[in-house]
DNA sequence: TGTACATCAGTGAACGCGCGTTCACTGATGTAC
DNA sequence: TGTACATCAGTGAACGCGCGTTCACTGATGTAC
């Protein structure tokens, strides 16, 4: 079979993804310019060398990270933004599945939220095209909905943006609400809920 | 003058300062959880132990940064929200406010930014508690408006949280066109201006 | 299929370095009389 | 005002430790014939 990896391939790609996981799992309560090569390979169970064999250094781990993290969130957009439905059953939808996006991969938004804004340059620029690509499709999906009709380029992507923006708030008040009750968990759901419909209105009255 | 501190207490409240200040210096492009004792120590020309005098630890030092940043703030909102004009108006000074104040104070606005999400939970906590008092204070300045009639407490509550974390993404978005031409800072001042108009739309015809 | 050589993921010793923390100290400032 | 003692912000040496990076290496996997 010439189309699978060979062994050796196949071994490294299986460190380095246990190198990412193990990355990842130590920045649950650290930030990533704080983190250290050692640690990484010690929760792993390898030299510290062969860390060399896959990155350049953590802040390159990061940007990786942030293409695990973000890169298979695209097909999702369209989902989410695209789909049929009314404005309250949209929103609920995509509360439900930020909600349950979360719950699924909290390590990986807790490291989205942290590094959006954190010290390693290069991670904070993976991070940074990531969401404008976002932007960018939301925007695409919004021109879609017949209540764009009349609506600038330019007021689209301020609008999507502003979903973007406000959905990493909400991932992000989920996430701190996981270690709470269910009780926290709906309050979050619903003070969401309401300002995505709040913004809706928005949009429906916006120039008329 | 027995209400002057003696020179005593005034000097190492300068080291204090001092220390403070060097530390929001070498944060602009670190994370706290990464920022080491001796490095502030050094920067500011005193013995590593002298550190202890004053902090137990850096992140002790980082709960201290948030007062410093956000303590001073709160007559700030009061001036803001609940001063007389039409929304467009309110929108004008509110934009103009936030973008004067990134370009005073760029560090502590970083600082903050970074640290909401950082990997320093008194830190978080610290941040998180400030924010909540904004979310309460601008609460309070909406429930004066006349266009607040009906509102329910929980709602107020909503939308002033909904206001909050838009100010402080539009305060990040400022601090990244910093670096930038005018026309960036321009255009940023232009999308967040037109994201709260929209945001004030939703609210004009919330329920309505 | 078997053999001889090339590749390269992971090893382990070694390095110099800066870290956080401890401790007993110094000497200017504060206080009691 | 002057003196004798107490306080305490800042010092400097010392400690053990883990860090990132280098280097020559090993041995399983891959390849050419």
């Amino acid at each position: 079979m010439s189309h699978t990896l060979g062994i050796r391939q196949a071994q490294k790609q299986k460190t380095r993804q246990a190198l990412l996981d193990a990355a990842l799992g130590l920045l649950e309560d650290q930030s990533l310019s704080s983190l250290g090569l050692r640690e990484v390979t010690r929760a792993v169970g390898v030299a510290p060398t062969a860390f060399y064999r896959h990155f350049r250094s953590t802040a390159d781990l990061g940007v990786a990270l942030v293409e695990e993290a973000l890169g298979s969130l695209h097909p999702m957009i369209e989902d989410t933004v695209s789909a049929a439905g009314d404005s309250d059953e949209r929103i609920a939808r995509a509360v439900d599945l930020i909600a349950r996006h979360v719950e699924t991969y909290p390590a990986h938004v807790r490291f989205i939220a942290r590094e959006r804004h954190g010290g390693v340059q290069p991670v904070r620029e993976a991070i940074r095209e990531q969401l404008a690509r976002f932007a960018e499709e939301v925007k695409l999906a919004l021109a879609e909905h017949p209540e764009s009709k009349g609506w600038s380029d330019d007021d689209l992507l301020m609008l999507a943006g502003l979903y973007v923006d406000h959905m990493l708030m909400a991932a992000s008040a989920f996430l701190e609400a996981l270690e709470g009750s269910d009780q926290d968990r709906q309050r979050v759901a619903c003070v969401t809920s309401r300002q995505m419909r709040l913004i809706s209105i928005g949009r429906h009255n916006w120039l008329g």
